[in-house]
DNA sequence: TATTCACAGGATTTCGAAAACATATCTATT
DNA sequence: AATAGATATGTTTTCGAAATCCTGTGAATA
């Protein structure tokens, strides 16, 4: 559904809400532990979110990546913009070129409520929501 | 979502249901031309379906696809099966090896019902009323 | 029964996402 | 001002899905 950049991307952001504040910053070797996710491959996926100030970053001694307030509350689509970009909520489910209300494939009235659907839970989703999960230990971004 | 194998089996299937008989076998030249997929990988493809019973075959000269009665009755989620296996239907939103009600990722409720939606759309449509949605001119299987 | 047509199936190649690498740049600390 | 630790960024490599190629096999028909 998305991509793996996308899926390290959400994981990543959740972790840093989590674990990270402005005081103190995360790592990138730490980031990569806990979410497991490939470090160099992870690294240029939070330059993305990086760039598109989804998540703050800070060189040099103690650096690291964390959010603002503003930041903790976007929502989980603005992650999916920003890695796969919106082609996710308007692609047609068996894979036709355009497919649209005037000329749909035979699956497209089924499919288009699960588009939204999915829309809809990354619109809802808020990165700061998903953090409180994994602080109260009713989620979890890797295997234990 | 689904794998383009997927993709072009479905597509396939359902075009053959429309324009096939056990009288009037469709040949892949003409498959591939009318759901616009790569002739040899579509070929392969038809190995598989046709080994796995989901449409017929006939070697040799007037040969060709088609589907006979029970075959056309079968619901979607059996050319998935074929295709992509039924890791579509249980693996995590956000890539997780690993995600159960147990041990959940932060997605995961919202996510779960998603899934089952995917699966119901596909286990409740039959190739032969996709079918029948192409010859009433309801549904396309490529862009005209 | 020979020939031709069309699917079957193994082997190979292409292509793009995913991953790794190497180097530059920035910043706190001494 | 020098150094060390951390992210930023461009380049290259890997790997598997997707696509192609080539040969085999079965069936109709003349």
């Amino acid at each position: 559904m998305f991509s793996k950049s996308c899926e390290y991307a959400i994981r990543a952001a959740i972790y840093i809400s989590a674990e990270g504040s402005m005081e103190k910053k995360i790592g990138i070797d730490d980031i990569c532990e806990h979410i497991e996710a490939p470090k160099h491959f992870t690294a240029k996926i939070l330059q993305i979110l990086t760039r598109n100030k989804i998540v703050s970053s800070q060189k040099g001694v103690n650096g690291g990546f964390y959010l603002d307030k503003k930041q903790n509350n976007k929502p989980l689509i603005e992650i999916v913009y920003a890695t796969d970009g919106s082609d996710v909520f308007c692609g047609c489910g068996i894979g036709l070129k355009e497919c649209s209300e005037s000329e749909p494939c035979p699956l497209h009235e089924k499919f288009k409520g699960i588009r939204a659907n999915i829309r809809s839970m990354v619109e809802e989703s808020t990165i700061e929501e998903m953090a409180k999960k994994l602080t109260k230990g009713n989620g979890f971004l890797r295997v234990e």
